[in-house]
DNA sequence: TCATTTTGATTGACAGTTCAATCAGAATTC
DNA sequence: GAATTCTGATTGAACTGTCAATCAAAATGA
């Protein structure tokens, strides 16, 4: 809320772009989502906390529906651009993109309470809700097939046995599962202790190619 | 709805015990969370789930955040029984004693739709709200101190060195994983698949005393 | 009878939505 | 370059529906 009115004061500007205010309101809603919950996130609360009028909202988003779904969309899609970024960034061999593709959900730009906690709230209503599945399955199932695939290569190019489907399953849910850990204030461990158990699990599968300190040689 | 208005109709009782109608009203609660979501349980869809009126609900738990608490300790207390006492009729080694808890979290009285969803719902609430952390924070350390020992009683008793702290968070992250995996409805795998993934995990950190399909020999 | 349980109408608060009025800045005109 | 018009972002009050909580009356069982 303060860097919002500084920013209209200071600035002497009421009037943003579109896009920048929708962006705020984007933020704002994702503050509010971590701070009160998906149930107790009401328009009021996002405007207030954008330092913005209520109405304003409405203005640009329609419905609180229309505001909450675009908030999903766009955590989601920052999420797979990130992951997608690292693998490209890496080099092309199974076990370099796979320490990639793990590191990535633990990046400090993704990987922050506020947005943790954001997805949490999501992943409580989706069951019930058609919002997330319209919004996110595809960006899921691509999150799968890909270590899935990168799982089958550590098989076929480096002489591992296990389930290739299995094992993916496995590194997919742990990393979720570090992520509900992180976002639970009360649990005493950060972002790098979450990555070394990630290291371990790994290197458990993979033992040639991964120890406790992540990827092996160079 | 209808097993309950048959039963209050066809015995011709309308009055139940305190106990049972709290117990009657706790499965209503459950019910509600797993088809429409935290967000979207109320007092009335309880009370109509159940096929009783809604102001008899606030008459046995006076308020909406009494019958929500007292939902998540019934789930929590079953929970941490069922576990328990599957530790209890377990031999005493730390290889079956780990079979034994990591097969406890797929009982199919424990691990059902409905029983998962609801979990979930509360999941999502819990991060913002003191209800969660205040009735399940000793459940919840018990469990994590309870695999932590047995981890740690593989390493002392059967010669493994992974570090035993985060060896259990992993089995533990990996079972919470596969639960959210279950409730959510689009997933297309059942209970055993989702134990025959836990298999492979311990069979990774415990190779000599873990195969797919489980604790190796007998 | 008398206590307990159950009902359903009522109340008050609150949240999402709508809308008419306002206002700042951009475009246009002279 | 100044005055005017236009655009669309912004506000806040009013409307509407919903939900938790209350309560008086009815039903039930001992």
């Amino acid at each position: 809320m303060s860097e919002a009115e500084q920013e209209s004061r200071s600035e002497g500007r009421r009037k943003l772009s579109r896009g920048a205010r929708q962006a705020q309101l984007i933020e704002a809603t994702i503050a509010t989502l971590a701070r009160h919950g998906y149930a107790r996130t009401t328009m009021g609360e996002v405007a207030r906390t954008a330092g913005l009028s209520h109405g304003l909202v409405n203005f640009h988003f329609e419905t609180k529906e229309k505001l909450l779904s675009t908030t999903l969309v766009y955590l989601s899609d920052e999420y797979r651009e990130s992951w997608q970024s690292a693998l490209e960034a890496a080099p092309p061999d199974a076990p370099d993109q796979i320490a990639a593709f793990l590191r990535a959900d633990f990046d400090p730009k993704i990987c922050t309470p506020e947005k943790l906690s954001a997805w949490g709230s999501f992943w409580g209503e989706a069951q019930t809700r058609p919002m997330y599945q319209e919004h996110c399955s595809a960006n899921d199932l691509y999150y799968t097939s890909t270590i899935e695939a990168l799982c089958q290569r550590m098989n076929d190019e480096h002489g591992y046995t296990s389930d290739a489907i299995l094992t993916a399953r496995v590194l997919r849910v742990v990393t979720e599962g570090l992520w509900r850990d992180l976002m639970s204030m009360t649990e005493p461990y950060e972002r790098d202790e979450a990555l070394a158990t990630v290291w371990i699990c790994a290197a458990a599968f993979y033992p040639r190619h991964f120890g406790p300190e992540g990827l092996l040689r160079a």
